[in-house]
DNA sequence: TTAAAATAACACAAATATGTGTTTATTAAT
DNA sequence: ATTAATAAACACATATTTGTGTTATTTTAA
């Protein structure tokens, strides 16, 4: 039985995955515009990491969406 | 002029009193629900720190919102 | 199928959050 | 005004994220 915590943060890294695909960008890409380093995408889209609000923040600002549509999934 | 991801960690914590003062609980009594320290809740309130992913879900849980529903200001 | 692009998977230092405890200040109630 | 409850403000060790770099694997396109 997985942890409620673990899935969350699991489903968290598919919508960023998610998004960043529906706007054809690369880890690469992403990680340029939201000016953090490029492994962190791929950490995050991969939940080895629970990343932090700045990161969160960042990763938002460079889809250009809000950060509440980055948690809307099915929690 | 104040950093745009400052302002967001400063609302975010805004957003934790506020919901907490509505539900009329502690920070005690919230850190106790969330299975976090007691200090925690106030230096995210304070936005002394920008928390990460599991404590994010920890409180909303222990508010019994959706993690969405604590990003619900004006970002 | 080869080459190029993209991602994963390492490692490691530095910065930051977390956990625990104690003490001080503030707020609320009596 | 006093007391009790609540929150702030410290300190310090530990855990985790972040930042940087390198190498291997996988995916995509020619």
């Amino acid at each position: 039985m997985e942890k409620e915590e673990e899935k969350f943060i699991k489903n968290f890294g598919d919508k960023v995955k998610k998004l960043r695909i529906e706007k054809k960008l690369s880890q690469e890409m992403l990680a340029n515009d939201a000016n953090i380093p490029i492994n962190q995408i791929g950490r995050i889209e991969r939940s080895e990491i629970a990343t932090s609000l700045g990161t969160i923040f960042k990763i938002a600002t460079a889809l250009n969406i809000k950060v509440k549509e980055l948690f809307d999934f099915d929690q």
